[in-house]
DNA sequence: ATGGTGGCACCGCCA
């Protein structure tokens, strides 16, 4: 069995509908993982989103900020929403499939968006990079210790905000003391890495050596104009699922779309085996 | 070297 996963940042799900639903019609996603919905859970475009041929759907949104959704075409029977640092920001979602999900069965899917970290790249100046490291602090004390069975199947997606290896940003050198490409957030990155046995998909497919981005800043007149992206969204898996992952893409054309998100959808498939059930 | 754009809520905040 084939799952075909995708997340995408869309900044504003209701502003960029039209441009989900074209994705959707010419990738057809099992299951779509978005961040940056901004929209509270009262007026989330439900019926739009089952219109696109989802038939589970799972949102964990806030008025105005963050927010985050799963669309699946499988069903899942557990959802959980994660209050990362108390702060009543919505910012993770995660779903198990049910057992007729097929060989889906009892994987998880979690979807992440963290904390950009505003400008500054001292947390004793500034408060948002503070709260960004205590996000990675949070998540990386809860995934310590990996996975308790060695046939657990997770995926990890969203748009963590972090750019964590050389040729993740357009200039290492120039990027180095820039919020999203500090060591700090690169160190803290992999430590919640190793610490939970995640590995890097998308890195499977793409050589460390080759530059690879999926964002690129609205604040330039020609975003390809020295290509000066970064690969701030990502897809982890757990080992027990990162073997069966066949192809990652990033839909680089996405960002040509008229009136764009500044990210780009990221796919990954995976060739399901067996399945075993695990808690979330 | 600085400021650049975009979205939402509301005339600022966050990215």
């Amino acid at each position: 069995m084939r799952l075909k996963v995708t997340t995408w940042n869309v900044n504003s799900v209701r502003l960029r509908m039209s441009l989900v639903a074209r994705f959707v019609a010419e990738h057809r996603p099992d299951v779509l993982c978005l961040q940056e919905t901004k929209v509270e859970d009262g007026k989330f475009p439900l019926g739009e989103v089952r219109r696109l041929g989802f038939g589970h759907v799972a949102y964990n949104g806030q008025k105005g900020y963050h927010g985050v959704a799963i669309f699946s075409q499988l069903p899942f029977d557990q959802i959980e929403k994660r209050d990362f640092c108390a702060k009543g920001d919505a910012r993770h979602i995660a779903v198990r499939f049910a057992p007729e999900a097929g060989a889906a069965a009892g994987a998880v899917v979690h979807n992440l968006y963290i904390p950009a970290g505003g400008d500054i790249p001292d947390p004793s100046q500034n408060p948002k990079f503070a709260h960004k490291l205590a996000f990675l602090a949070e998540l990386d004390g809860w995934f310590r210790g990996g996975f308790p069975h060695s046939q657990d199947r997770a995926i990890l997606v969203g748009d963590l905000n972090i750019a964590p290896l050389e040729h993740d940003v357009w200039s290492h050198r120039q990027l180095l003391d820039v919020v999203s490409h500090t060591p700090v957030e690169t160190e803290a990155m992999r430590r919640v890495m190793a610490n939970g046995g995640w590995i890097d998909v998308m890195r499977r497919f793409v050589p460390e050596t080759e530059k690879l981005f999926t964002w690129w800043s609205y604040r330039a007149a020609d975003w390809t104009k020295g290509n000066r992206g970064r690969r701030l969204d990502h897809v982890w898996a757990s080992p027990a699922i990162a073997p069966m992952a066949r192809s990652i893409e990033v839909l680089r054309e996405a960002r040509g779309w008229d009136r764009p998100s500044d990210h780009v959808p990221v796919t990954a498939i995976f060739e399901l085996g067996a399945a075993r059930a695990h808690a979330i």
